[in-house]
DNA sequence: CTTCTGACTGAAA
DNA sequence: GTTTCAGCCAGAA
């Protein structure tokens, strides 16, 4: 990329995070690395956060951790809300974990090319 | 300015 | 299989 990289970070993972498919999932991990920062997971969590305040609807509830786990479940209004989401695209979900996970993962890096 | 935390991940023990 | 450690970036105190 030309020039420095400033807070264009976060709007990257938003683009990414809404080309999710319905009924797909991605994780933090996946995206940080399509975005060529893969160490840097944990940012891509802190826009989701910040994703709450960001005008276009961000579908977050499709972004889960390596495992399929709802880490961020804690942060919607409902702790159940993420799961409900997820369920009602079509998404097994057990005890805040994605059930076949793998075969529900969608890799930007992968699918998107 | 320094320090800490966080919706994470991968490697090591 | 589990648990622990370190790394990475951005923002708040």
């Amino acid at each position: 990329m030309a020039g420095k990289d400033h807070g264009r970070f976060f709007e990257n993972v938003y683009e990414v995070v809404k080309l999710i498919p319905h009924g797909r999932v991605s994780s933090y991990g996946a995206i940080a690395r399509y975005l060529g920062a893969a160490r840097s997971a944990r940012v891509v969590g802190w826009a989701m956060q910040n994703a709450h305040t960001m005008i276009d609807q961000v579908p977050a509830h499709r972004v889960l951790n390596r495992q399929g786990l709802l880490t961020g479940r804690h942060h919607y209004p409902t702790p159940t809300e993420m799961q409900e989401r997820l369920e009602a695209e079509g998404i097994p979900v057990k005890d805040g974990q994605v059930q076949q996970f793998d075969k529900y993962f969608w890799d930007p890096a992968l699918e998107l090319l």
